[in-house]
DNA sequence: CGATATACCTTGACAGACGAAGTATTATAT
DNA sequence: ATATAATACTTCGTCTGTCAAGGTATATCG
């Protein structure tokens, strides 16, 4: 076992930025943005279904995310998700938060 | 106010590691490790001392760090702390995590 | 028919962060 | 002299995001 596990606490807090950067390229259902995260980092990471299905909950709460049932005729049923302009706005200012925490840790780890 | 203000769950999971690398340049006591932690970062960041505390234990608990009451004769009496063999291994392997964890959100947002 | 992949949902528990409050000593300003 | 700030540590209770474990349902493939 070589490979580095990264702790769920390592990435606490940007599942939400993670789920408004897919959403950004366009509407989403949850299968399909893990898979997407999942190819991305070739295959070390993926969301866990209850985070990830609990962070839909939260963002749409937040108004930052609406969501539709498709109208899929075969197959499972999907939720699509769609990104709000208040969730692109969150979206950016969370970019900037990732990159300052960033600059941050490199200065003190 | 202009400044971001970096939330708490960025940077979760990062507590100990922050502690153990500002260990490795030599024991410390909490007041001192907070203050070079503002100083390091422009004072945009500084440790809670409720969380610094707790870390301090959780690290004394796992055997990652070891603590001594200074002999201060004048001020308030300071608990100093010493890394470990096994904590400078620790932080090792958690700053390799942090560079992971960068490559991963990097990707991702 | 059973297994696998797709797709979503809920519940309960855990752990780290932190607000708030408290204890003590020393230095500094009024 | 005395109030205030700075140094220094501690404990308690709460909050929040994550996740293990369980569940539902449909379609496909051997």
């Amino acid at each position: 076992m070589t490979s580095i596990s990264i702790t769920s606490d390592l990435l606490r807090g940007h599942t939400d930025t993670i789920i408004l950067a897919h959403l950004i390229e366009g509407n989403s259902y949850g299968y399909e943005l893990n898979k997407s995260v999942s190819l991305k980092t070739n295959g070390v990471y993926e969301l866990k279904e209850a985070t990830l299905y609990s962070a839909f909950r939260r963002l749409e709460e937040a108004s930052l995310i609406t969501s539709y049932w498709g109208n899929e005729e075969t197959g499972a049923r999907r939720r699509y998700y769609q990104i709000t302009e208040a969730g692109k706005e969150q979206y950016k200012q969370n970019k900037k938060e990732w990159e300052e925490a960033k600059s941050l840790l490199d200065k003190l780890l």
